[in-house]
DNA sequence: TCCCTGTTGTTACGGATTTCACAACCGTAG
DNA sequence: CTACGGTTGTGAAATCCGTAACAACAGGGA
């Protein structure tokens, strides 16, 4: 009964929740799909039609109220609530996750992390200890955890994600260079800046850098 | 006259590419778009369709050479040759970005990396001093960048876009929580971990953490 | 040589997503 | 009370994209 919404309007909803946000900030109260599309460079009709799939937010001749519409999505997003989150390899990256100040007021926390480096395990990052990754199953069946955040190399990743996957996480993110397989009812997003570039270089490729002369 | 190709098409290539190395790593000279797609979790279909925008790069019976459609593919995204990096931001990501080896092997060379901070200018990180980011336009009009890192805090991020691309780069790799906007010549890719996460919750929302009892 | 297996390149189809366009509506001002 | 400017919500149209299907073909074996 519930409509199946496309992933890509999902995906979209956060980018409105941060702009209303930051509306919200300097003070607007209420804010047009016309001036949010400018913002966010989404045509008014995206917005709205994206809205429509969950109800009816706006008024019509004023727009929507800011604080408002931000609590609605983020009821939809499931944002009302904390999120427990578990962080596998603490090496530069993972060490950068863990102290990493915006994931914490958006309600993500990292409640666990862990290693497979001995000269890591036992060692502290943001007043959480480092545990030996043998011991993922185990602690992740006794610590409700919702989100697993991989930052291991490339080689170990999929073996990182299948162990996360039979412990009964639901959602990862990934930021080792690979593609994860997963069944399908387990959520993944990939960060990858290098892939970010490779595919930046095809629309630049054809100019002289910075039209040097 | 070439005919438009779609950018999740473009997308997709540097995926393929990165499958296509971990192959070769592997000893495989040939793959089939089966073998592939499974690997990527993309059909077949895909991989042919995407491909063959550009030319007709496999062998029918056979399947696709490895190294030679990895050529084609660098070759088609312009990853065969190094491409100039400037870091703005050199806070704790901008940091762990410079000192990231993954960027280097692909040939993004990092040249440049500015701050506005005193305490950070003229210090080095990774062999490059730290310059003033108020002299931004007069060094990147000077010394040819191909593609700016915007690593700075979120409210300073879209002044950095503009300088950036008043001083003629055309492609961003940004890292602060919002929407740059740019001019339709300039391609923008967005790395936030924290809208990944909002999205994911979405499809996990319904669930109790991990199937606690 | 001919056949069989495997896989491509491509066209046609259908589904998904975006855009369009407008009736309905809100609040205000006259 | 009516008219008006502004904006929503939404079907219908247009566009974009992915999937299916298959003819064509390469290589190998009988
Ligand atoms: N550093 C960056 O800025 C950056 C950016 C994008 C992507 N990445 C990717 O993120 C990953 C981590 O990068 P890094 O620079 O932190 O590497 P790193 O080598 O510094 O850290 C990797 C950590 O993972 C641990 N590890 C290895 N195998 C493990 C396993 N099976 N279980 C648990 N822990 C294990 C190692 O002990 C180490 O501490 C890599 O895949 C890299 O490509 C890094
Ligand atoms: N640290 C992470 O893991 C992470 C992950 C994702 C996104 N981000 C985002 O990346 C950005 C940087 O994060 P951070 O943790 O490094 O912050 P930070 O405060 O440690 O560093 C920001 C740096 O930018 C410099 N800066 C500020 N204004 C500038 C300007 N106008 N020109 C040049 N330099 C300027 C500051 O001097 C500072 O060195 C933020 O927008 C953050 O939200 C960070």
């Amino acid at each position: 009964m519930t409509l199946e919404i496309p992933e890509v309007v999902i995906n979209r909803l956060p980018v409105y929740a941060r702009a209303l946000a930051a509306l919200a900030m300097d003070g607007e109260t209420v804010v047009s799909s016309q001036t949010l599309g400018e913002r966010l460079d989404v045509t008014p009709a995206q917005i709205r039609k994206d809205l429509s799939y969950f109800g009816r937010f706006g008024k019509q001749g004023r727009g929507y109220n800011v604080l408002g519409l931000l609590a609605k999505l983020r009821e939809i997003l499931g944002l009302d609530r904390k999120w427990r989150v578990a962080l596998v390899g603490v090496g530069r990256l993972g060490q950068a996750i863990a102290e990493y100040g915006g994931f914490e007021p958006q309600g993500f926390q990292i409640v666990a992390v862990f290693d497979s480096d001995p000269a890591a395990i036992g060692t502290t990052v943001k007043d959480v200890v480092v545990r030996d990754s043998a011991d993922l199953d185990t602690f992740l069946r006794q610590n409700p955890v919702d989100i697993g955040v991989v930052a291991v190399p490339g080689h170990a990743a999929q073996q990182v994600v299948d162990r996360l996957v039979s412990a009964g996480i639901r959602a990862i993110l990934n930021y080792a260079p690979m593609t994860p397989h997963v069944p399908a009812e387990v959520a993944v997003r990939n960060i990858d800046p290098v892939l970010a570039m490779q595919s930046m270089t095809f629309y630049i490729k054809r100019q002289d850098p910075m039209g040097a002369k």
